[in-house]
DNA sequence: TCTGGGGTCCTAGGACCC
DNA sequence: TCTGGGGTCCTAGGACCC
């Protein structure tokens, strides 16, 4: 684990630059991609927006309507997710061809350890310099890269100047490039964790860095603090994994209106189970537990779990699982629902499975 | 200004077994 | 009447990330 050399490569505003590929037009224009709730009108969340649109202050996560007041010129779009993936396989084969030992982290990120690759930090920068061109040239996209000992220094590099950056943080550089951070762009930090910190007065990780291990254990308990003291010292051991496949697939929807009639949630919930299975069906896998999620109206998440006895593959046990976690929810609580989701979890290949490969190709063709 | 949808990982309490 | 300690699994909730 000791001298790693890891890669971090962030796609710049994939979403939009996506649409911005397809639709070069709209280039130079704010761009905005929306995810619609379906509850009519501009009701729904901004997914992400181009740099142009974050001059306005659009960004990912706030209302629609608002990003509108902001910008009523501003180009809006409907999240594309069959364009997006396969653009973003398009990148991922191409990170493939640097180096196997890669770990994608989500649709438009991954690590690379290059540690056998290459023999020191120059050469890192001179191969991270040659796979931004490569993406370049083969997908018309740029990305933001990081180098670093390990994976939470190249993930914080890559983040550290964006758009189209390459950013490369030496060992002996650690220190001094954290230590002035903010406490949320130490990854694992968000806004809860951030807040508390804050009143204790620690604003940087530098700060961060300067509590005792002792101090954080008993502020955020034995796993979380040992991690706070490690991290702001830029120490990560967390090795890149390939991931084998996921550990759950769910579908969550909004409701038209706020409801706590049960045929609707019934209904809704066959048409969730449906979609969830045919997610499983295409991978061949079975799941030994059912999650229900309710999000009530004042966005309080609930959640009602059922694990089976053995492993099933069917809709039949989805549906039937999930509706009665259902009624059991309801009768515990009169609370009016805004959002509901199906969850299926503890997967496993079943027999006679399909090799990584065939499982790729096929995916391609169910979406 | 009214808030999407896909995930991962961790915690705490209780059940159950040896 | 009082009575251990450890391990594992399950459930519900929460923080966080993109």
């Amino acid at each position: 684990m000791e001298n790693r050399i890891i890669l971090h490569i962030d796609m710049d505003y994939f979403f939009a630059q996506c649409e911005e590929r397809e639709h070069p037009e709209i280039k130079g224009k704010p761009v905005v991609i929306c995810v619609y709730s379906g509850r009519g009108g501009d009701s729904g969340a901004v997914s992400t927006s181009n740099y142009e649109a974050r001059k306005f202050g659009i960004k990912a996560g706030i209302p629609i309507s608002r990003a509108k007041k902001m910008n009523p010129e501003a180009v809006f779009l409907p999240v594309n997710k069959e364009l997006y993936q396969d653009i973003s396989d398009e990148v991922m084969e191409i990170l493939r061809g640097f180096s196997q030992n890669i770990e994608q982290e989500s649709v438009d990120e991954a690590f690379l350890d290059i540690t056998g690759n290459v023999p020191d930090f120059e050469a890192a920068k001179e191969l991270a310099a040659k796979i931004k061109n490569e993406i370049r040239s083969k997908t018309k996209l740029s990305c933001s890269v990081g180098v670093g000992p390990n994976k939470l220094i190249a993930k914080i590099a890559s983040d550290f100047q964006k758009p189209d950056a390459l950013t490369i943080v030496r060992p002996e550089e650690i220190l001094q490039f954290l230590s002035p951070l903010k406490i949320t762009d130490l990854i694992g930090v968000g806004k809860k964790t951030g807040e508390r910190l804050n009143e204790l007065g620690v604003r940087t990780i530098g700060d961060l860095s300067g509590m005792s291990a002792q101090d954080l254990i008993h502020e955020f308990g034995q796993a979380k603090g040992i991690w706070l003291k490690q991290a702001s010292q830029g120490i990560d051991d967390s090795p890149v994994v390939g991931r084998e496949g996921t550990e759950q697939i769910g579908r969550i929807i909004t409701l038209k209106e706020d409801t706590i009639d049960p045929a609707i949630i019934r209904d809704a919930i066959n048409v969730l189970s449906e979609e969830v299975y045919g997610k499983l069906a295409v991978r061949k896998l079975g799941f030994k537990s059912v999650t229900f999620v309710a999000i009530s109206a004042d966005f309080k998440t609930h959640t009602r779990n059922h694990t089976l006895e053995t492993t099933a593959k069917d809709l039949d046990v989805i549906k039937t699982t999930a509706n009665k976690l259902a009624q059991t929810f309801l009768s515990e609580h009169q609370v009016l629902l805004r959002r509901i989701g199906v969850r299926v979890a503890n997967l496993k290949q079943e027999k006679g499975q399909m090799t990584l490969g065939e499982f790729n190709k096929k995916e391609i063709e169910y979406i």
